[in-house]
DNA sequence: ACCGATGCGGAACGCTCGTTCCAAGCGGTC
DNA sequence: GACCGCTTGGAACGAGCGTTCCGCATCGGT
């Protein structure tokens, strides 16, 4: 029944952006990806154009879906400072289950293309901005509700909260030992406690 | 004069890991290769054999001839605190350089292989865990000499300079601004002051 | 009943990849 | 002086890459 897309846009690019995920740009082929969004050659190109098009597609849909999402959860949804606790200690609780080990889609690209593509490169810093401005919004709502008790400058603060998400990024892909990520998570924390 | 080698393997090698360092795996070609380190074809698979067992021999060599160099120099050079302020000031400023946002190979590779190549694996591994007990060691012997005040269990404080350093590394690989990299380097160091 | 439009499926393209192979050159050995 | 062992430079290979293209099936509109 070729006269209607037969599949649909969003849940292909979520296909995309999984495999991406798990094995980076250059080692994904355009073959493993027609083969895990299940669509065609022809469909894939008509859809979403050549293989870095899909690629930056699926990264501002990580952003948004993913980071974006989780972010703004978490301020919904909980207090200033169990926002931060809970940011870190979900990464550190999803780091065991299966497939958990595939880290950070922006801090994958990050390493692996931000050095030599703008585009990337715009869309990862952003993202690190604005998790920077979530560690930093936090710490002073955090303090102004007596929560978090006073210390460095939030700004410094939110920025060494930055680096140690990064670093947590780096060991779950790399070393995802129970222990480990929990002394990290055990450390970044008692910096507000 | 062909009966006897016209190039030096470290030599050789070293271009080898300059080029994988600022690329990558994926992205750094046999024929990349071949122009970087200005050796022949048939010449590097003699004395190096195939793209991956060289990049091996590369990230081998990073690891003795940076890493661990790197970490035995702080130690016998600076006092226990010292040699901890120095490993974050050095890199810090090396990414101010030109050519200096390449991070660290290990990192890199850490990101870009660990998850789906168990040799790479088992080399970042080792080498975290170097880096890991290097800060243990200096953060004890600081305290024995009064240079760092007591606080967190020096395991858990350890783990958490190594997060911090890996994140870091991406930061000078994708966000190299100068404040923010002083900020984080200034909040990591703040844990032993 | 036919037409145009649209998406499907897969063949096929040109290129670059990693890798192999071989003729040529030269010093040392017998 | 003929042979051996080694390196060199570059041609060549097959596979896989990203990408393009086209015949086919099937709809809504006329």
């Amino acid at each position: 029944m070729p006269w209607e897309k037969q599949f649909n846009r969003e849940e292909a690019l979520d296909k995309a952006m999984q495999a991406f995920w798990s094995r980076g740009y250059s080692a994904t082929s355009m073959q493993d990806l027609v083969n895990a969004m299940g669509i065609n050659r022809g469909s894939l190109y008509a859809t979403f154009g050549d293989k870095h098009a899909l690629f930056l597609a699926a990264l501002r849909m990580f952003d948004e879906q993913v980071r974006a999402r989780l972010l703004a959860n978490l301020t919904a949804e909980h207090s200033p400072r169990e926002a931060i606790c809970e940011l870190f200690r979900i990464f550190q609780h999803e780091a065991a289950q299966p497939n958990g080990n595939r880290g950070c889609l922006l801090t994958n690209s990050a390493l692996e293309l931000s050095a030599h593509d703008p585009e990337v490169a715009k869309i990862v810093s952003e993202a690190q901005r604005q998790i920077e401005g979530f560690f930093q919004s936090r710490i002073e709502a955090g303090r102004e509700a007596g929560e978090i008790p006073a210390g460095r400058p939030a700004p410094e603060l939110a920025r060494g909260f930055l680096a140690s998400l990064l670093g947590l990024m780096v060991l779950i892909r790399s070393r995802p030992e129970e222990g480990l990520l929990a002394s990290v998570v055990d450390e970044a924390l008692s910096r507000i406690r």
